[in-house]
DNA sequence: ATATCGATTATCT
DNA sequence: GATAATCGATATG
């Protein structure tokens, strides 16, 4: 077996506590199959939504036609559109019934990362440029054409999938953790989890954070 | 470096 | 009718 091989993770993993499963996706792979190409990258920046007892949470005033996928099995791609203008792309946490998520904020390109420019539709030609291709989570849906209508609800635990979460044996050191980004109510608590010093994590540099060796 | 603002639409009040 | 888990551009220190 190659050193590069990446395995899915198990539907398992997902069926836990959003905060559980935000540390543990840090270092993890997204694998996208696009044209025949595989496009791959770290997760370094998530954050995690609670669920009903969440008030920043899509989920906070129950199930709706637009956030059922939260409620349904773990493990399954919850996209939703906002701002009029972008993606953002959560994996639904919790067994299923329980409403959870983990966002992804931030991406750290491994390979297809022309196919990533392409469809961003911008050149790299500066490191900045390269930064810019997935930190943020609009941006690292458009990278990776993630749209609600092709992508939604799908299952993220399976590499038959178009769209999936595998680990390449990579290990993350320390984690960092801050409070949540452009949200308005529960905007103190700390859910946000990220790979410190990583340059591709969004927002400005030396956010408040606590470190922690995981 | 930080601040502010316009874009543009699904969703909910 | 208001709001939003954002981005890119512009303005200002």
């Amino acid at each position: 077996m190659p050193v590069s091989a990446i395995q899915p993770l198990p539907r398992e993993f997902f069926a836990r506590k959003p905060q559980r499963v935000s540390r543990d996706l840090l270092g993890k792979v997204l694998v996208r199959k696009l044209n025949g190409q595989r496009l791959t990258a770290r997760i370094v920046e998530v954050e995690a939504y609670l669920g009903e007892a969440d008030p920043a949470a899509h989920a906070a005033a129950g199930r709706t036609p637009r956030n059922s996928v939260l409620f349904g099995p773990p493990g399954h791609a919850y996209i939703y559109f906002i701002y009029g203008n972008h993606y953002c792309l959560n994996v639904s946490c919790e067994p299923e019934g329980r409403a959870g998520g983990v966002l992804f904020r931030a991406l750290e390109p491994l390979s297809g990362i022309e196919e990533m420019a392409k469809a961003r539709g911008v050149e790299l030609h500066s490191a900045k440029d390269l930064v810019r291709l997935t930190s943020g989570p609009g941006r690292l849906c458009a990278a990776f054409c993630i749209t609600r209508d092709a992508d939604n609800n799908a299952d993220l635990t399976s590499s038959k999938s178009t769209l999936w979460i595998g680990d390449d044996g990579f290990r993350s050191g320390k984690i960092a953790i801050s409070p949540r980004i452009g949200i308005t109510k529960a905007a103190e608590h700390p859910l946000r989890y990220f790979l410190p010093g990583n340059p591709f994590v969004s927002g400005p540099k030396f956010r408040a954070a606590l470190d922690k060796q995981v």
